[in-house]
DNA sequence: GGCCTTTGTCACGCGACTGTCACATCGGGC
DNA sequence: GCCCGATGTGACAGTCGCGTGACAAAGGCC
């Protein structure tokens, strides 16, 4: 799991400045904005996995902010906590109202904000889906995170875990090389291509006690398919 | 035994404010949210023992939050009353089937709400008749607070004791060590995640006289698992 | 106040995992 | 059959996740 990116949007520098710190070291990669317009050019090329707003900004007030970033559909799942200076109810009913996930009065302890963040984080991670997917003969059950052919446990590596997984939700399609990095490894990092290969590999090596290797097919000049009629 | 947490959720400020006086007055610890994304919040954060929810609600109805949250693994086990203003038989059981482990109609007196809160309390935690736990030969009874293995007893610290007794309710299923925070060591705080690490070799060694260490299973990259089946 | 238990953090070390390379092998076009 | 690019395969070194013991701070108990 990578480093989770948190963009602050904060006009005054001193705030920005200590929240950034804490959050640095807590381990986040951090960005800043000091308005609306830079929030948007940030949440454009960092995509943020969660957002700290400011209540009071120079252009446009943090709610408002919130509130359109909530109606945008590239921007609707990504958490908002509010900071805000007043104390009185009526902003935690903006706040709320206007989409954020959580909010915080300042002053606040580094301690809450970051349990806050985790919580909210925590809250956007888990997507509801199937827990347990099968095909042909292989089974993964994600919640125990096992892998099994019949009675047979198959050992993974965390990668070739991920691998299989993703295989597994996208059968019967084709996936470069490229692609595969971007979904499996994630989008910003940044390996040989190659290295694909040796992880395919690994699978089928872990696939071939039970005979399953066939599923993971080699589409000569394209990439990977994962399927079970034959090439 | 600490207080329990309640959630309200309830738009009506006059009827949140007086439920949650009330509570606080028997002994309760009272969150309190108005539509159901602040009650999200509060419930990663709060970890609620159990939640008082309104029928009708301004973002999403009650009913559909209920639903929501019993078909979330993490939520399924947080006991729901559902308050509602309207008497008819038809809403009675609209709540039951989403999932509410109760219901209110409005007015309530207080000490009737109290009488409920309490017997829910009851039927799910292990108060009343299921406070004994097994699996794989380990014995955990919650009303003495005592683990053995066959006639042998198992010391514990608080917070083995609280983690082996979530393992035991929630087995076969991987946690990461933000979620058994969470889950262990309440939602709010916040300490370092390889605090799990040392706490989950402290369970081991505890158990490793009677050879069951082997169920608290290290999940390579993903958390812990605690499972009878081999890793 | 002293003693003991519990708890969170740290530093060290090992082993598993990962990315890369070099070489073997394959498959298609000529 | 030959050539060349694409893919399979084994090995290797660096990195990272995790286990482990130690320790100081905090709290309960006498």
């Amino acid at each position: 799991m990578s480093a989770k990116r948190i963009l602050i949007v904060e006009d005054e520098k001193p705030i920005r400045d200590m929240v950034a710190f804490g959050l640095r070291r807590a381990g986040y990669e951090v960005a800043e904005a000091e308005d609306c317009r830079e929030a948007r050019a940030r949440i454009a090329d960092q995509r943020p996995d969660l957002m700290l707003v400011d209540w009071m900004l120079p252009d446009m007030s943090g709610l408002e902010l919130t509130r359109t970033l909530k109606r945008d559909r590239d921007c609707e799942d990504i958490p908002i906590i509010m900071l805000t200076a007043r104390a009185e109810e009526q902003d935690k009913v903006g706040g709320l109202e206007g989409g954020a996930d959580d909010y915080m009065t300042k002053p606040f302890s580094p301690r809450e904000l970051l349990a806050r963040i985790q919580a909210v984080l925590r809250r956007a991670a888990p997507g509801g889906g199937e827990d347990v997917i099968e095909f042909d003969r292989l089974r993964l059950d994600d919640s125990s995170h096992r892998v099994s052919c019949g009675e047979e446990e198959i050992a993974l590596g965390p990668t070739e875990y991920r691998l299989l997984h993703f295989f597994m939700t996208h059968t019967e399609r084709v996936f470069t090389r490229g692609q595969l990095l971007d979904r499996v490894w994630g989008g910003n990092t940044y390996v040989e291509e190659r290295t694909v290969d040796v992880h395919i590999r690994r699978l089928r090596k872990a696939l071939e006690p039970s005979g399953l290797d066939r599923l993971v097919q080699t589409v000569r000049g394209s990439g990977y398919r994962f399927s079970n009629r034959d090439a």
